[in-house]
DNA sequence: ATCTCACCTGGAGCGGACTCCAGGTCAAGC
DNA sequence: GCTTGACCTGGAGTCCGCTCCAGGTGAGAT
């Protein structure tokens, strides 16, 4: 099978990002830069939507995009960097659970509101 | 027992929000005009902060201002909104519980991330 | 050959939610 | 009675993460 690229609009239809924030997440970096075709139209390689998917994980949990670029920077850097790759995401992954925990509080006290509001109709 | 008020410092203490926000947030509506003393200083009452906790849990689990507002335009208005309340709420608790899913679905992947990492050290 | 439409670039603009500032007024502990 | 520090107001500024625009080029269906 040939190496599978993606056009912009691929890539858009396959990770939920728009055009304008692929070209802003290569911009600054947090994509390395991608393959164009003659044209100078952006081709995605397999990889490159892979990643994509990463950074759409880190970003639906929070995570702020310095913090992104940080991560993208080790993993260009080399295997060598693994361990703090894991070192940042299980601090991340604590974040997470903190933060889902959080919110089934909150969503206790907004239920809690629910039945109070229910109770005196 | 006396009515408690609360100075501006004890509810930047009690619900976390900074001084900026409560004078923001009053400004904007979200907190009715709070009450002053002599010098023109706020002084809260147990209402505002019994209202502040709702803020911050619904400011919390990312409601918007814009809605925020409107619930507090509601209650404002009246018993008779309190069905619309509760579909307000209701609806935002529905939001929450999809964060809380989506939330434990990234950190799965996350986690899946660190293990593939570790298993390549 | 033409036309439409997906893309391109660099840079300006935006929306949300605060946050900070200048310049001034009281409060209250020593 | 002084000083320090908590507060006040109105308004400007900041930060983040996009999002939009103008002006242009190439692709690819008819």
């Amino acid at each position: 099978m040939p190496v599978s690229v993606y056009t912009p609009a691929e890539v858009v239809e396959e990770t939920g990002f728009t055009l304008d924030t692929l070209r802003y997440y290569e911009k600054i970096g947090l994509l390395e830069r991608v393959e164009r075709n003659a044209a100078g139209q952006r081709r995605f390689s397999e990889q490159d939507v892979g990643w994509l998917g990463m950074l759409r994980c880190l970003r639906d949990t929070g995570m702020p995009i310095a913090q992104m670029l940080r991560f993208a920077e080790l993993t260009r850097a080399g295997d060598h960097t693994i361990p703090d790759r894991i070192k940042l995401l299980e601090e991340h992954d604590r974040l997470v659970e903190g933060q889902i925990e959080n919110l089934m509080e909150r969503r206790r006290y907004i239920r809690n509101k629910i039945s109070y509001y229910r109770s005196v109709l």
